[in-house]
DNA sequence: AGCGTAGGCCAACACGTGTTGACAGTCCAG
DNA sequence: CTGGACTGTCAACACGTGTTGGCCTACGCT
């Protein structure tokens, strides 16, 4: 409906009065996003974290959607998979993933509205297809079983998240990190690259 | 409120009439929370579902918790692993895990509510500890390890059914259950049985 | 200084939710 | 046949939601 998108309100090089604003909106949005999933993570509750009023995130993002999507981002950041060596590469992505999720939530809110919002689990598939599969595909022989492979890989990923993030299963979460590569690792090594059984 | 419990509307054989009604409830209810989750599933539309009216929702389960409660069993139905060949555990755990998503939905239903709701997520932590924990218990070695072998091979599980029939991700879901059983067999027989890395 | 405009708040709308209570048909025991 | 319960329907309540438009303030340029 509003495509104005950029060069309104802009003072100088860029910077809007109103930048505040948007970040303290967007910090909150993540949290609550997070915390709460989509369904029940209110504009009015994240706009009183934001301290603000609830038609200022109308007004920056448009309505809901458009606050979620631009306040969860879909950047795995992988590294990229042909500099690792080859028999470490399940150690390096289990470690990767491990440091992504405990530095923010953004990832938990994606998995949490991946789980119940439609438009949400579209989000992951894409994210999964633009980033995860590249990166199996340089990870694993034959080119043709990538998919697989990172489908594989992907459920032990996310089962890790979702046990330990979201469910929080008691002997999940005191799992310290150091055992969760030492166990993840060689599974994801084995997905990856190991023959087909 | 309504404490009544049991002994109102019998007539023989403890038989009520109005059992064919509840039935329709439950199973709507089951498909309903199974698709949407625990918020978006609302009981107008299980009602419609089921069609009869919203408030025979409330007469016969108190409130929406109830009828949760009521429709969503957590019965996994785990097969004694003192029986099985030593050597099979892993398998033998895929294939069941398989068979439980692909017979009925309410399983899938859990997920996504232990994804959302709080109480849900509590409920999927009891679920874990009455029965996935016990059965490690027979599986591995060190009785005092149970716990995280059962919740390295809760991630693994739960990841499949969260990537596959949740957020379907399409290379999951285009894998054969036997390719599925060959390659997560292994993992969950070494989470539970092989000596910790 | 004056003015346009961006930033912000307030009140309200329309809608969907879980939930409740009053009312009508229906079956069965006495 | 009659009374009382069970089964079911209808309409409404109270509330929270996303969303909208009007209004006031205060900044920043000319």
């Amino acid at each position: 409906m509003n495509g104005s998108k950029s060069r309104d309100t802009e003072t100088v090089g860029g910077v809007r009065r109103s930048d505040v604003t948007r970040n303290a909106i967007l910090e909150a949005a993540r949290e609550r996003f997070a915390a709460d999933g989509y369904e029940r993570a209110t504009i009015r509750a994240i706009a009183k974290d934001a301290r603000i009023d609830p038609s200022m995130v109308m007004r920056y993002y448009g309505n809901k959607e458009g606050l979620f999507a631009a306040a969860v981002s879909f950047d795995l950041r992988l590294p990229d998979l042909g500099t690792v060596a080859r028999a470490d590469i399940g150690r390096a992505l289990v470690t990767h993933f491990l440091a992504l999720w405990e530095e923010n939530e953004e990832f938990t809110a994606m998995l949490r509205v991946g789980a119940t919002n439609q438009a949400g689990a579209e989000r992951m598939r894409d994210t999964f297809r633009e980033q995860l599969l590249p990166a199996a595909r340089q990870a694993c022989p034959d080119p043709e079983q990538a998919p697989a492979r990172a489908g594989l890989a992907a459920s032990q990923l996310l089962g890790l998240a979702l046990t330990r993030y979201v469910l929080r299963l008691p002997p999940t979460v005191a799992l310290a990190r150091e055992e969760i590569v030492a166990w993840l690792g060689p599974t994801l090594q084995r997905y990856l690259t190991a023959p087909s059984p």
